[in-house]
DNA sequence: AACTAATCGAGACGGTACGTCCTGTCTTTGA
DNA sequence: TCAAAGACAGGACGTACCGTCTCGATTAGTT
């Protein structure tokens, strides 16, 4: 059995460098953000942050995997309820952080592409991974097409959000519910019978 | 009368210097793309390129904007078509360097909103117009439901292409008729009559 | 004829950045001494002085040579009072930061010899001529042996400085002129005749 | 009574680390060791060696007082030729480290004069007291002057050999005989009688 | 044989400096 | 007046040490 030489880690410091790390790209984004900042603020010096992290994009990448635990399934007798309740949460989200750090690791895939899949692993996907739960109970309750491609349709949902910022900024009010009934009906005219 | 004075700006040193930001964000991304690589490659003092632009994001908007006349409108026989059409334009597109402009620019939107909305109206409007039309049209041709949100719709439309890049990286070859099959016929099951 | 082109170095910097390393080394050593304390104090960017000299070892030797022009050749009637005149000089020499550049330098010898030839040609030759010249001086006046190897003397009289200096630290007031009378009169018994 | 607890000390860490730190030191220079490498090196933990010395100079001190005992008083007929085979001694021993390291001590003389006289004592002593003996016991046999000042001639014998290092690095193999030749007839010219 | 206490190698800790690079501005010569 | 070249102040990057601190595992003397 391997077990572990030396001190070990310190618990409180991983603390104190995540939670210093998310204030202070909430504050200032990711490159405004500085690892000598989130040294200084979580009262940590600059090597116990990189003895744990590769670099800035890594320690950020952890920084919003914490955020991940937050995203829940949520539990409503429509499936369609249940989308809006999944909206609303996005709509809650600062797009401004997730966007910079996804172009930027996209911008790095050739050097270092092992960050991009931790990325996807650690934060976009447990995200998608509710999202597709309610679509694969919808479709057991009979409420969504069968037909349906789901990793596209999440796309489509995700992706909403992600253009509705780009396009316009904030979000008005009624967005959740609006942009459920969007994707709900399609884009077709229904067909006569 | 409003003529300039001295030696005239440089239309060479103008397009060399908007050729040379294009490759580099393409080629590094971003964050990673320097203001001095660009004035290098374009065989321009640095100071050539901060007298025709505030910053680096300034600079990059403008690059990103010249690309905006290869945003074409398709004309084919039906919507489906065009929306087809548009999603393998999207397809061709790197999406990195939108995304990482896109979340600084939204990080600093406090410090310069100004640099946001210019991009907005530049890069992202323009692209948004061209599928705008495809949209009237196909609801004037009675292809699509009169009650459709464009605004949504086209939200979702691009979106999606982010969301699958995030998600997934490379798009498969069927993606722009897959996507356009999902949206089209939405996610509820068709109600019986 | 190869004119300089760009903006010239400034040399309010050169001064600004060489009086302010004399400052710290003096005022801490130059082990203690930080290159970015020595930007700050003199108004600085930390480039600015990488820019001039390669590292920090070198930044110091350009500091330490430009106290070479202080130690100037003495004119008196005798070579003896000359030569008092000179350790009298070299009393007023604060050794700490030379000894340790010197060691230092030594050390580095295999890894960066040019430092070496570099500290030797601007810091320590220079010092070297003016009591060579003071030699000289004596023998064409018949007060020094002919025979007298002037190297291994200039050797024992600055060397003479450095031990006691190692010895013992502060030097007593009447050590020039014991110095030179040390030197003077030899070890040897005098021979009877 | 006064025994101790415990786990006793390792005298063969105590060994390996004075070993270690001696090698490096002769390697790389007082400024270029690190207390990592050394602990690396002796195969110890760093805390054994903070255990045994305050800090790093204080190691590189006790590593250099472990070679005091290979200077010995060398016996001669005369006590020019034991002069010659102290300056043999001399010319064996490698200048840079006992340089930087006073120079170091010098330096911080201020915040920590214990060093320095701690150097002193175990460094610097042992080796002048070994010349010392040879000048006392030629002027009891009457080879030197009696109005000789001893420190001052010890200053001027070492000082000579730190001197020749410092101006020309290498000593010529003839170096021994000629600089005891350099200080033992003087500088004067003789008395005519 | 069990207990106590200081040591051991290993390695993490907060902190500081290194030397490099980039940003946006400024200052020169030359066209 | 604009161009290129490149220096400027400032500040972040990621690395390397310093001297201290915790681990689990020895290695003695004391009970």
């Amino acid at each position: 059995m391997k077990r572990s030489l030396g001190r070990p880690r310190s618990a409180a410091a991983d603390e104190a460098i995540l939670a210093a790390a998310l204030e202070l790209l909430s504050e200032v984004g990711y490159t405004a953000m500085s690892v000598e900042a989130v040294a200084s603020r979580a009262g940590v010096g600059k090597a116990t942050i990189y003895r744990r992290y590769e670099d800035k994009t890594d320690l950020v990448i952890a920084a919003l995997s914490t955020t991940t635990a937050d995203f829940r399934v949520p539990l409503r007798s429509t499936s369609r309820d249940e989308l809006i309740a999944i909206a609303r949460s996005l709509a809650e989200t600062p797009p401004a952080v997730a966007l910079s750090v996804t172009g930027t690791l996209l911008s790095e895939q050739d050097e270092s592409p092992e960050l991009l899949d931790h990325f996807r692993e650690r934060v976009i996907e447990p995200r998608r991974e509710v999202i597709r739960e309610v679509f694969r109970r919808g479709i057991e309750r009979g409420e969504l097409r069968t037909d349906t491609n789901i990793e596209l349709a999440i796309d489509a949902f995700t992706g909403s959000f992600l253009a509705a910022h780009i396009a316009r900024g904030e979000l008005s009010s009624n967005w959740p519910r609006a942009i459920v009934e969007t994707l709900w009906q399609g884009l077709s005219v229904p067909h006569a019978h």
